[in-house]
Parts: structure tokens; sequence; C-alpha cells
RNA sequence: GGGCCCAUAGUUCAGCUUGGAUAGAAUGGCUGCCUGCGGAGCAGUUGGUCGAGGGUUCGAGUCCCUCUGGGCCCA
């Protein structure tokens, strides 16, 4: 029993009320008034029928409240019904509604509000590919966090998941990499000690070579000159680029775990390139009809993709007159061999063991025998392909899902979908820690290149600091290693929930110290409510089992905060249905913290252990229980540990 | 020049997909609440011409149009 079938016992009574009142029956909306004293759910009915009918709709309220009352039974769920200005507001039947309700989840603490409708289909999810030159910084902590938490959502309703992780191991950026080390004189290992691979490359050498270039344009052309070797793939240079590449890869991959990240599979682009997908692609386009060759104007010689539809858009350029491909094309044959349109023509192996004890995968062109053997196993082919970039992607990734949908991807343009979010910037007070004023702007974009940004481990060692001294004073006797796993998890759930909590739509604002915060709409808080429920259990149950019963006198649970939490209990499976049918991951964040607040209130409120009465102290402590249950199950999609103590 | 996104309290944001009852949080400021199930908490108070104008509607923060400001992409 969840507020779901409640939702629905109220609509099938409203239509058949509507049918014996002699109305049309036509859509409308049951859902929750944004007052408890209008009741529990309330229907609008009334006014989208007044809109034809003419009538006022208090009018047609009253009439159907009338035909409404004789359907309320005893059986029911439903306690009462009132008609209010155009509303029909209803009241539940809590004395048996809580006891289904409470039950229901102490008998599936497992998979509690997560409903089972992915049936088993193959979702594949693309996130991370960052450029294996640097370290993260908090922009694609965002990626990361947002990939993940999709993952999770997906895999906890039943979908069949993919993960993957591309590494644009032949791009410019790691070009610039081994121009420094083998033109610029920097050594290959950092001079500072402990200094993370990742961090040595991206904030030091990146930064000093593109300082370089602008002075000396000799340096510069030798990117041209490091970017063919690698392209080639064969000479020492190359091997130097894809050794420099695997450590940094290595170094961003801890990073990623530390926020409990989990990849399937690295695709690496040279093995794209390598594979000749493009050529398998291209032949797709050419005999579809979608790349023409132009003999004419400015784009002759030229293969593109042309845009009938707006006139005003230039024809996207595949392959140049000089036969090199363009960055659309690289993407292509990617997109359809993610969504299994050509023939798959990659071996894979196991690259390493990850934090989860899951293995992740690497592409190979190989089949190599011995301790790196081959596996058979199948990544692509997703029936659904989810891609997260930021928003500046949109274009380029607009052309792929039009240009796919024309080969194979019949009519289902969703299919393909490109999950664009927002840039991550910094605040007016962070700016100024790296010594630039921005006036009046509420904020600056990160540079990668000028070593403008906010590290991503910086900030997760912080918050690791800080939560680690809050702990300590508050459990002086644990030992550092429990002191340092609780702060880990602390500081996993600020960063993740921070960085979810947000519209993807919207520009976040890196504020350092801001975002250093464990108090109020924050990780920390839900965790906190967590902490405190298992409190009361643990402290029960030296005098009164409860492990494994899950009924309990639940209808003598009458206080409102008991009947709130209840309530709010049962809404799990609407928020996470929601959350993958419209890809809206910050609403489980905000049920999260609803929850948690619903909790902390009745926590205030309500005595536990203190309550006199046997039967209704053991229901209490039940629905604690139920509580701890359904904001741990929440938590888990968001990638947050429910911590009993912290 | 063309396309996409954003604008709600001092600040950071919910609410807009699917129009509906008094626009909500957090944070900051001020004030209370620990011999009590953990104060990473709770309560109160302060703070809003929902960027501007027009339109649709019985009803617009929400839908449509124009404009302004900011960001991104393409040329």
């Amino acid at each position: 029993m969840t507020l779901r079938i409640l939702i629905h016992e109220v609509r099938e009574l409203v239509s058949s009320a509507l049918t014996s009142a002699g109305y049309p029956l036509t859509e409308f909306d049951v859902s929750e008034p944004p007052q408890q004293a209008f009741g529990d759910l309330s229907c609008n009915v009334a006014f989208l029928l007044s809109k034809h009918l003419k009538k006022p709709p208090p009018k047609i309220a009253m009439e159907l409240a009338e035909a409404l009352r004789q359907r309320i039974r005893g059986s029911s769920y439903i306690l009462s019904m009132d008609p209010a200005g155009g509303y029909i507001n209803f009241k539940a039947n809590y004395a048996r509604l809580s006891p289904a309700i409470l039950s229901h989840v102490l008998s599936n603490p497992e998979n509690y509000g997560y409903p089972n409708f992915g049936q088993d289909m193959h979702i594949i999810i693309e996130h991370t590919s960052i450029n294996p030159n640097k370290a993260l910084h908090v922009g694609h902590m965002r990626n990361v966090i947002i990939g993940d938490t999709l993952y999770r959502v997906m895999r906890a309703t039943n979908h069949r998941t993919t993960v993957l992780n591309y590494i644009d191991d032949s791009g410019v950026q790691i070009a610039d990499i081994v121009v420094g080390f083998k033109f610029a004189g920097f050594p290959v290992t950092p001079p500072t000690k402990n200094q993370k691979f990742d961090q040595y490359c991206g904030d030091e050498v990146y930064v000093k070579i593109n300082e370089i270039y602008e002075k000396d344009p000799q340096v510069a052309e030798k990117r041209k000159l490091v970017l063919k070797e690698i392209e080639e793939g064969k000479s020492e240079i190359a091997r130097f680029a894809m050794d420099i590449t695997l450590r940094v890869l290595q170094e961003q991959l801890k990073t990623c775990w530390r926020m409990k990240a989990h990849y399937d599979l690295l695709n690496f682009e040279t093995h794209i390139v390598g594979s000749k997908l493009w050529s398998k692609a291209f032949e797709l386009l050419k005999s579809n009809g979608i790349a023409k060759y132009e003999t004419e104007g400015k784009n002759k010689g030229c293969w593109v993709i042309e845009s009938k539809e707006k006139k005003e858009e230039e024809d996207k350029v595949l392959v140049r007159s000089d036969g090199t491909a363009t960055y659309i094309a690289k993407d292509i044959p990617y997109a359809a061999w993610k969504l299994g349109l050509v023939e798959d023509p990659f071996y894979y192996q196991e690259y390493t063991k990850q934090w989860d004890g899951s293995t992740l995968y690497a592409t190979s062109l190989a089949d190599v025998s011995g301790s790196n053997k081959s596996v058979d196993k199948k990544f692509n082919g997703g029936e659904q392909v989810i891609t997260i970039i930021d928003s500046r992607q949109s274009r380029l990734q607009g052309i792929i899902s039009q240009v796919l949908s024309k080969i194979g991807v019949n009519g289902n343009s969703h299919k393909y979908f490109h999950l664009s979010y927002e840039a991550v910037t910094l605040s007016s007070d962070t700016a100024k820690e790296f010594g630039i004023d921005i006036g009046d702007r509420q904020f600056m974009h990160m540079s990668g290149r000028k070593g403008i940004y906010v590290n991503a481990d910086y900030v997760l060692d912080a918050l690791h600091a800080k939560a680690y001294k809050e702990a300590k004073t508050r459990n002086p006797d644990f030992s550092d290693q429990q002191l340092n796993k609780i702060a880990d998890e602390i500081s996993i759930s600020a960063i993740r929930y921070n960085m979810i909590k947000q519209d993807l739509d919207k520009i976040i604002t890196f504020d350092i110290k801001e975002s250093l915060s464990l108090e109020g709409d924050t990780g920390p808080y839900l965790q906190y409510a967590y902490a405190r429920s298992q409190r009361i259990l643990e402290k029960s149950e030296q005098g009164i089992i409860i492990a494994g019963r899950t009924n309990f006198a639940f209808e003598q649970l009458t206080h409102d905060s008991e009947i709130a939490l209840i309530k709010e209990i049962s809404k799990l499976d609407l928020v996470v249905e929601n959350a993958v049918k419209s890809l809206c991951l910050k609403s489980l964040a905000h049920y999260a913290y609803n929850l948690a607040m619903t909790f902390n209130l009745f926590y205030e409120k309500v005595p536990v252990l203190r309550e006199q009465d046997n039967e209704v102290r053991m229901a209490r402590l039940g629905l604690v229980k139920a509580f701890g249950i359904t904001l741990k199950n929440t938590l888990e999609v968001l990638g947050i540990t429910a911590l009993d103590r912290m």
C-alpha cells in the first residue's frame, strides 16, 4: 500500500460519480492540496468541467459530492469528502491506511519504494568522459554525480544498465601534456612530493604549456606533430602519450570512486578511430541518403548533412574536401555503436576492480590472450541511450540525434537522449581567492587553460576535515578509523546532495565557503535524521525485540506529526517513478529533504521511548523503523550512505 | 546575423512539464528551546511590484507574444 493506491481509488470514485451525475468523463487531476487542513487529496474536476458546461465550479463540485458520498463505503481508505470552493477534498482513513502502508514498508526493507517498471530494459548511460590530461574540478563533479544518480535510480527500478566513460585519448589536450614533457622540459615525475599525477598535469603542465605557446610559436608547432603521431599510433611518442593518458585516468578514476561512482566500460577514442567504425557508419549515412557530396558552392568537395527543415541552418560538414573528418564524424559512429546500429567491432578486457567490487572493462581492438583475456560481453545496443554532457554540446548532440533518427531509430527520438546540464561557475568570493575581482557580476566561468578552477579532491578533502572534526566532538570515544569512515560518508553526502538538488538548466554558482556547510538543506542533514532514528531503535532493543515484526497497532498513531510522517513515507515510489520518467533527479533530493524534515518534526513532538503505553510505544518504534527504511532507500539512489552514527 | 538556456526574499534556490486555495525552503540578521529519544536539531521573527510590458482565461510565478538583462553555442 502506498499513496499511489489511494490516488487511484479517488480517481475511480470520481470517474464513476461523473457518470452517475450525468457529467461527461474528462481528464482531471488528483493531487495533494497546498494545506493539510483541506485534506489529504484534492480533485480539480469541477474547474475543468465548468469550462465547456458554463456552470460555476462550486455548483458542479456540490453535485458531484452528492454522487460521491454514496460511493464511499466502510471498506474504503477514504474517510470523508468535502466540496470546498470548486475543489473536492478527500480525507484519508488513517486507521486503515497506516497499518497497510507501514507493514508494507516493514516487510519490504530492501526494495520498498522501487517500482519495477524497468522490466530489464537496457539503458546505456555515458557520463564523466573527462579529457585525460587533468584532475577533476567541481564542474566535472556535477557531471559524475548526475550520471551516477541516474544509473542508481535506473538500476533500482529494474533497468539493465551499462555505464560508459569515454576516454578522449587522441585529442589536443593530451597532446599539450605530451609537448610539455617532451619539448618543454617538464619532469614526468611531479616535483612536489605526493602530488596526484592528474593534478600535476592539469594544474601545472597544462597551464604552463599554454603560457609557453603564447610566447614561443615553435613549441606550439610541436603540438601538430604530436597529434599526428598519436593518431598514427605506432611511434614512441604515441606509446608515451598512452602511458600518460593511463596514469592520469587512473588518478581521475580514484576521485570518481571516492564519490562512489560506478562504471562498466571505458571507451577509448583511439579504439573507435582504429576500429573503422567511421567507415561503416559513413556507408550507412550514404546509403540512407543522409550524407550528400557537394559539387558546388562553398562546401564544394565536402560530404555534408543537409538541413532541409530550416533554411537558415548551415549544412553540416562531415568530411572536408581534403578528406579529413570533422568532429561530427567522430561522434556519429560512436552513437550508432551505442544504439547497436553498426556491428560491434570491439573486444573487451577486464581493466580493473572498482570500489564496489564490480569489474570495470575497457575496449580493445585485439583479442588479447593471457592475463588480460577478452571477455564475451555485450555493452552496446541499448534500448535507450542517455549521454550526460554539458549544455555547450547541445547543438552537436542535437545534430547527432537528428541523424540517428533517420537511420534505424524508427520514430522514437527519445532513444538517443542528450541529458544536458549547465555549467558550474565560481562565486564572486571564490573568484577572489584566485585574485580576481569580477565586480558586479554574479559569477565567473572556470578556465582549465588558465588554472582557474576548484579541484574536486580539494573540496572533498576540505569537507572531510570539517566532518571529521565535528564527528570527533560528538563521538570522542571513536577510533580514528571509525571517524575517517564517517567523515568520508559525510563529505560525499554533502557534495552529492549539493550538486543534484539544483535544476539542470541552472548555472551552479559554486562558493567554497557555502559548499562546506553541513547544516540546513544539505546531505548531512539527511544523514543526521537517519542517525537519530537508528539511535532510538538501538536503545529500544535492549528491552524489546522488534526485529522481523511487521505488524503493530499502527491505527493508534493519530498525532499530526505521525500522520504527516506516514503520508510522506507512502510517497517514495511515486517520487522514484517521476524521477525516472521525466529524468528529474533533483526531485529525489527534494523528497529526501522533506522526509527528513517531517521526521525531525515528529522527533520533537512525539516521544517514543518515554511513551508509557506499551502498544503505542511499539507502534511508534515500528514507524521509526519504517521511516529509516524509506530514507535509506531514498539515499541509496542518491549515492548517500545512511549512517547509524555520525 | 542565427539558435538554445536563465531571471522568484539581502544571498543561494524550490514551485512552471500538467494554470487553481494565503508564492515556499535554506542561508544571513534578531529571539527563544539541551539534568529530556543526539542542538549537524526545533520554534518564532525579519525579508517578495515572481525582470518589464502586452495577450489568453472565471483564474497566470506557471501558457503565448514582444522587450530588457545575463550565460552558452554556431557563423
